[in-house]
DNA sequence: ACCTGAACACCGTTCAAGT
DNA sequence: ACCTGAACACCGTTCAAGT
């Protein structure tokens, strides 16, 4: 006899991810996900297989966060507002972005990211056969500055001087860009 | 009464450096080390103050693994010698090399690697007061490469094409410096 | 000075039992 | 079908006690 669920795999997750952005990774427990949700923690185990899957789960939330950059303007600014995109996200869930550099973007949502950058690498003239590894570079440069800046590497740093460092990251990518265009 | 001590601090974090090579970061218990030094769990707390301190040395170590490359060699060789060894670091010890990103490089071993790429950026003409920031970003594009390719966002690819995506990376990267040293 | 035994609060996870 | 109570193995950490 079906009983009415009282929470759900999606309300897991995000009281999870709260969890994390309001307390970081060392206060997110099966427990206190559980509290924020007024149910037991053996409650959870019907919604997500482990913790490791809700870790999972929470880090797949991050990239289904912010939509596509519209189509029509330009690469170069399609890029960059994706870059910036990439950098809320970090600034936003501090304590879950560094996961998203540790692994595989296999997901729809991951592909689905990974494409955007593909068509404005393809539309900028990057060769097709080169344009998979101009993108991981790309990707992996921003993830890493932005993981950096979130937990804690640059902490001696302002915000004006990282703004300025991203800037100046955003140019270097720009040129590499560019050059691999020519190589066509 | 003095009693002649059976552990020091440079051997606890050695056994934790080793089990995390062996068995992975979550296999890093403080049960785990004091078995593999034949002491206690409790026995370890005259040495590390907790177990956050216990990674912290651990990371720490990770630093001091490689000697700076010879100083007399061109400044575009030490700069891709310098790579390789932090691409090797990264794995031989995959586990504990994420955490590098996610901490402030304060300490003597990292400003001592800082101070390296500093040298090296000197002498390819790069203006003194960008050359912190260069720093930056050449050393945050290596290390998030490294990190990726170690902890399984590249999984799905073979090591020849992360071989050649590393060798794109220096590429970007030389440019990159070569255009600041044109702006002096 | 250095290590241990006992003890505590907490954590992830299971399983049978309740509704 | 969904949630809970009881239970288990494990974890980090403390403190007083042993040598």
């Amino acid at each position: 006899m079906g009983r009415p669920a009282r929470i759900d795999r999606d309300g897991v997750l995000a009281a999870g991810l709260a969890i994390a952005d309001d307390l970081g990774l060392e206060a997110l427990t099966m427990g206190a996900v559980a509290d924020r949700l007024g149910v037991t923690p053996m409650a959870l185990y019907r919604h997500v297989v482990n913790k490791a899957d809700l870790l999972d789960g929470i880090v797949e939330l991050l990239l289904t966060e912010h939509p596509g950059a519209p189509a029509d303007a330009p690469w170069e600014d399609r890029l960059s507002q994706l870059a910036h995109a990439i950098r809320d996200t970090a600034r936003r869930h501090p304590s879950v972005f560094p996961l998203l550099l540790q692994r595989p973007a296999t997901t729809s949502a991951a592909r689905g990211a990974r494409n955007s950058v593909y068509l404005a690498l393809r539309e900028a003239g990057v060769n097709e056969d080169r344009i998979a590894q101009t993108e991981r570079l790309v990707s992996t440069a921003i993830l890493g500055f932005a993981v950096s800046e979130v937990s804690g590497r640059f902490r001696d740093h302002s915000r004006r001087q990282l703004d300025a460092d991203f800037r100046r990251l955003q140019g270097m990518l720009a040129q590499f860009i560019d050059t691999e265009s020519r190589i066509g």
